[in-house]
RNA sequence: GCGCCUCUAGCUCAACGGCAGAGCAACGGACUCUUAAUCCGCAGGUUGGGGGUUCGAAUCCCCCGGGGCGCACCA
């Protein structure tokens, strides 16, 4: 029924309908979107583009192919910041940017002018700016490029004073209100082009991201890491247990996944000499979306020969506190509101003895199964019977434990039942020498010193898969391989003693910009597509 | 997937059972140094969609959709 309407409103916006806006989006888009109509943004502004028309010369294929650009706006103002109230320089410089602002008076305008480095005022004047009129005419949002003397006003504002100019870009939508941005949190994540003008704070998360990344990969290249790229197609979900993403490829008409985890390509590297080896990389996981989750996120995943996951903890936090100095400027940071030190060394606790702070019960992976299974029912945890006491103490200690814990710390030891693809430990027959670094309640990695005997190796993969054949749908029922063949094979030809680490990248990017929400340091986090089911096709 | 909250003009928000409004931007105009410029004027709405209750619904109820938060799964 609504695209029916949109349909009838399309044909007849010419003439008679009195709400024009409604009737031109029906006819640009084609059809009323459901829902979503607000946050698609509307219709070009109609309005503006029949005003540039009439303005003349101002149009889009007037814009030219280059603009020779000297100076971004921060030079202009560390360059010239020794100038007077009134001073000119006497020194031309371009600019090219946004305008964000614009000040008409009379026979003079001022414009703010922002491009990545920050902002510059541009001071146009009947006199001395060609196509004045035009000048004025522009709109907040429009990209121009200006060029023209340094000065000083007489307010005292460093300014551009405009002497030549082109209109780069052309904005035919608003980028909100010039005071408060836009602050609805669906546009910032769809239209993030938007988000990035409208709110500083989102350029300098996605800026800093990318600052921890290049980081991280110069630490790991001054330490001798070798970066690589192994597949993100995988035959066989495997490193981690989690639902994968199933795509097919055609020419082998088999069906492949989105991998999981790199580690087994990256153990396999190390079988074929790599001894220090890493990739920075998207990992995809089938999994419920929150706050803290996105269905693609990015990881470090490190393997380190003759390394065990002693050595682990060293490199990690050496490797975070390092990013943080170099990102932040300091290890001792605030995170939501409360202090957080990342300045080496962290403290290691086993995962039991933190169990017993934390809740006072004094429990491991040899108490009782029904009392571990009590306790976990007793968080409000479902418990599920086929789950062994390793499990079940993985889970009380999640449930119980880890939100508590503010950290830095290693929480160290799991059960074995729980590390498939980790190193028994050298004091136990049911631990494995595994560590998680806990930082304000969650994970921020994953370490082990690796499992190395092949046949143990295919031991655990063949529990895996007797529980995958029972139900257990920890990569989901559609996945029909667990057990990866390729990698028992590798490990055959012998693995090192070696200890590997996955590090989230987006978790530290959080930790690292003070953000709540995983989505705000991911550019473009996942949502549900616009324009939802429902809509017939063609309307 | 479940629970709670939320959706009003391009943006930010009012109105909370009784005439849908403001600021910003946009559009027309005034203004020779502005700083969120100021001033005058004009326009902009199926109040997310549908149904119901009511003399009367943006407001109350139900269904649907989008989003947020929490839980579950996971890192």
């Amino acid at each position: 029924m609504p695209p029916v309407q949109g349909r009838a409103r399309g044909a007849d916006h010419d003439r008679g309908d009195r709400r024009p806006g409604r009737a031109h989006l029906a006819a640009h888009r084609g059809g009323r979107p459901r829902g979503a109509v607000a946050h698609a943004g509307g219709p070009p502004d109609r309005l503006r583009a029949q005003r540039r028309q009439r303005g003349g010369g101002g149009t889009l294929s007037d814009v030219p192919y280059r603009y020779e650009v000297t100076h971004p706006a921060a030079e202009v103002a560390a360059g010239w910041g020794h100038l007077i109230d009134g001073e000119e320089s006497g020194d031309t410089v371009s600019v090219a940017g946004r305008v964000m602002l614009l000040r008409k008076g009379g026979k003079v305008a001022f414009g703010q002018l922002r491009d990545s480095s920050g902002s510059i005022q541009l001071f146009a004047d009947e006199s001395t700016t060609v196509r004045f009129a035009e000048f004025v005419r522009l709109n907040l949002g429009d990209w121009i490029g200006a060029s023209g003397e340094v000065v000083r006003t007489k307010r005292g504002e460093l300014s551009v004073k405009v002497k030549e100019w082109r209109l780069l870009a052309e904005a035919r939508r608003s980028f909100g209100d010039k005071r408060r941005g836009i602050t609805d949190v669906e546009t910032r994540y769809r239209q993030r082009e938007v988000d990035l003008w409208a709110n500083e704070s989102t350029r300098r998360k996605l800026v800093a991201r990318g600052d921890i990344v290049r980081r991280t990969r110069e630490r790991l290249w001054a330490q001798g890491f070798v970066e690589v790229e192994t597949p993100i197609l995988h035959p066989v979900p495997g490193g981690a247990e989690a639902r994968p993403f199933i795509t097919h490829h055609n020419a082998f008409d088999t069906d492949m996944y989105l991998r999981i985890a790199p580690e087994l390509y990256l153990k396999r590297l190390v079988v074929g000499g790599f001894e220090k080896v890493f990739e920075i990389g998207r990992l995809f996981r089938n999994e419920g979306i929150s706050p803290r989750h996105n269905p693609e996120f990015t990881t470090l995943e490190l393997y380190w020969a003759y390394a065990d996951y002693t050595d682990l903890m060293v490199l990690t936090e050496d490797l975070v506190a390092g990013i943080a100095l170099d990102v932040v400027g300091t290890t001792v940071l605030e995170y939501q509101g409360r202090p957080l030190d990342l300045t080496p060394p962290w403290r290691r606790a086993t995962m039991v003895e933190l169990i017993g702070e934390a809740t006072g019960n004094n429990v491991n992976v040899r108490t009782p199964r029904d009392e571990l299974a009590q306790l976990l029912a007793s968080t409000g945890a479902t418990v599920d019977p086929a789950w062994g006491p390793g499990k079940l103490l993985a889970e009380y200690y999640e449930k119980s434990t880890e939100t508590e814990l503010w950290g830095p710390v290693f929480v160290c030891d799991f059960p074995q039942e729980v590390s498939p693809l980790a190193r028994r430990h050298r004091d136990g027959p049911d631990l494995v020498e595994r560590f998680e670094p806990v930082v304000a309640g969650r994970e921020l990695g994953n370490a082990f010193s690796e499992l190395i005997d092949p046949d143990e190796q295919r031991a655990r993969f063949n529990e895996q898969a007797a529980r995958h054949a029972a139900g257990d749908d920890e990569f989901g029922a559609e996945v029909t391989e667990v057990v990866d063949e390729e990698y028992l094979r590798a490990l055959e030809y012998g693995l090192p003693p070696t200890a590997g680490l996955g590090l989230g990248i987006d978790r530290l990017a959080m930790l690292l910009t003070d953000s709540a929400n995983i989505r705000e340091v991911i550019a473009f986090p996942t949502l549900r597509p616009e324009r939802p089911g429902g809509e017939p096709p063609g309307g």
